[in-house]
RNA sequence: CGGGGUGUAGCGUAGCCCGGUUAGCGCGCCACGUUCGGGACGUGGAGGUCGCCAGUUCAAAUCUGGCCACCCCGACCA
């Protein structure tokens, strides 16, 4: 008999067995049926984000290939991390400003190492008007409404900010300029997913001009500090700081610095990049200064960003079987309420309870929902917040009401107490910083857990397919030996990490000397 | 952009091989009633240009060609 259930549950055409699992009253097979909404991540990673991108009411694909519509709830989620982050870089000296999406295909061919990095992807817009069809099929692109120039949609807007900063710089009194903006740009994309890599994506750029090397080089280090804590502290994603090796910089930048966490499939996902672009941009655009000595020099530039691709960082780090798990900080709604009643008899005083709580937790600055919606159980509920990563669940019933108390549920761990009314408060908001730190802890565990150090280049290839994750290993600096393991492995360098001690040893590929360990992982 | 796969109601699908009634089923949705402490149940109901365009045929969801979209695997990337 249970074989048969479990045929029955693992076909997709199951679904009156649920009928039939009552029938013989098999309650547990009853509830991995139902349990069954999300792919499992050991089944397959990559459906169960899929799965949960769309089933938690994130994101959805778009009829344009490649683009997505991010839905309230995802969108709920960037704005918490827009907030968060805008804060930091006004508190660190710097103001918003907001630049053209399209740029003159010219400016692209200015900076050499720029244009080659991104000509390959570009959206080029090469007219203006377009007109009903002759023959009567709809519209078509009028030809005579070509564009003089064409316009490239920005894939990212070094070139055009440097061509305005040509104009805003003249003396050392100029600067430094320090200006961030946030807003969507283009990169045409083969292969796309929700969040990881969209065609279109919404991010943020910071832009800055410095007199010196120094003062830029600084700038590049600070805001790649800033990512790493914001990563740490609201995201609750561990990171590792380090620097790009050459292949992997940015194109037109001297040197790319990046944060890389561990997701749970043992892959790394780049989650910021700040770069220190020399007088690159300078040169290219012509952007001199006067010193206070009376010199004439380029201005030293940097650029660093962060994109919608964290909200895929978070779904990843966290998330488990019954759906996402979000950290209090950026969770849209940290806690809800769920009423349970019987008849609408009950009913009342049990929503009057819920409004009480809810707005003595509103009152401490918690964001609280209320779902006294009539037209579905409180099971359902259970389930549909737990799949949107709700931290703490309450319900309230009127046992509850009876004794003064509520059932309180914390969704990373799904542990359930009961407490008294007259601590919930405190109990909530202790429970909001507890499960903050608490996942932070479980993914730097599981980083701890899933980094290996790593000498022989036959034991690596080996271990790379068993137990990906990140792995620290030697390497001879050059790009030869970069390209070897990338091309036999689908690992690559993600960075010379800025915490690793000086270690000498011998690259694991060439047995050449090297003189640190450099992360490798197979990267989204 | 190369290899593979899939497209039938909002979602999941049967039917396609072998063309022929009114395209079947589950979830979801709507109405009413009973329910409500872990995804409730009953009864009734609505919902389909079978991805799009052409072709073959008396007749196309079904056969042929083209196109589009999505998924998986590669190359490229935040």
């Amino acid at each position: 008999m249970i074989i048969i259930l479990l045929n029955l549950h693992n076909d997709k055409r199951s679904i009156n067995c649920k009928n039939y699992t009552n029938s013989i009253q098999n309650i547990f097979l009853y509830e991995v049926f139902m349990e069954k909404v999300l792919t499992g991540r050991k089944e397959n990673y990559s459906q169960w984000y899929n799965d949960l991108v769309i089933k938690a009411e994130m994101a959805d694909n778009s009829v344009v290939r490649g683009c997505m519509v991010i839905k309230p709830y995802g969108f709920a989620i960037w704005e918490k991390m827009q907030a968060a982050l805008d804060k930091m870089f006004k508190d660190t000296g710097h103001s918003n400003a907001y630049f053209p999406l399209l740029i003159p295909k010219s400016f692209f061919s200015r900076e050499a190492s720029h244009v080659a990095g991104f000509a390959k992807e570009c959206a080029v817009v090469t007219h203006y008007r377009l007109k009903n069809d002759p023959s009567g099929k709809g519209i078509i692109v009028d030809p005579d409404a070509k564009l003089e120039e064409e316009l490239i949609i920005r894939p990212t807007s070094e070139t055009i900010i440097w061509n305005t900063y040509k104009n805003w710089i003249q003396s050392y009194r100029d600067l430094p300029i320090l200006v961030n903006q946030w807003s969507n740009i283009v990169r045409w994309e083969m292969r796309t997913r929700l969040f990881l890599r969209t065609a279109e994506f919404l991010w943020q750029e910071g832009h800055t001009a410095h007199a010196t090397k120094e003062e830029a080089f600084e700038e590049t280090i600070k805001m790649i500090n800033v990512y790493a804590d914001f990563a740490e502290n609201w995201l609750a994603i561990p990171v590792l700081r380090g620097i790009k090796t050459a292949s992997e910089r940015f194109a037109g930048a001297l040197d790319t610095y990046c944060i890389e966490a561990l997701m749970q499939d043992g892959k790394a996902l780049q989650c910021g990049t700040s770069h220190f672009l020399g007088q690159n941009f300078a040169k290219a655009f012509d952007v001199k200064f006067t010193s206070k000595e009376g010199a004439l020099d380029y201005v030293w530039a940097t650029s660093w960003g962060v994109s919608t691709r964290l909200v895929g960082a978070l779904i990843m780090a966290h998330g488990d079987d019954n759906g996402l798990i979000l950290p209090p900080k950026l969770a849209p709604i940290q806690v809800v309420i769920v009423p349970i009643y019987k008849g609408s008899g009950q009913m009342q005083e049990v929503v009057d309870a819920g409004n009480k709580i809810k707005s003595k937790l509103t009152a401490m600055g918690v964001s609280v929902k209320f779902d006294d919606r009539d037209t579905s159980s409180p099971g359902f509920k259970f389930a549909e917040y737990e799949l949107k990563g709700v931290p703490v669940r309450i319900a309230v019933g009127p046992r509850d009401i009876q004794n003064n108390t509520v059932e309180i549920s914390r969704r990373d761990t799904l542990e359930k107490f009961v407490v008294s009314q007259d601590i919930l408060v405190d109990e909530v908001l202790r429970l909001l910083l507890d499960i903050q730190t608490n996942i932070y802890k479980k993914a730097i565990k599981f980083r701890e857990e899933n980094t290996f150090k790593i000498d022989s280049y036959d034991e690596f290839k080996q271990l790379i397919e068993q137990k990906p994750g990140f792995y620290e290993a030697h390497w001879d600096g050059t790009p030869e030996t970069e390209e070897k393991i990338k091309e036999e492995t689908k690992a690559t360098i993600r960075c010379l990490p800025f915490n690793s001690v000086d270690e000498p040893g011998k690259c694991m590929v060439t047995g050449k000397p090297s003189s640190q360990r450099v992360l490798i992982a197979r990267a989204y």
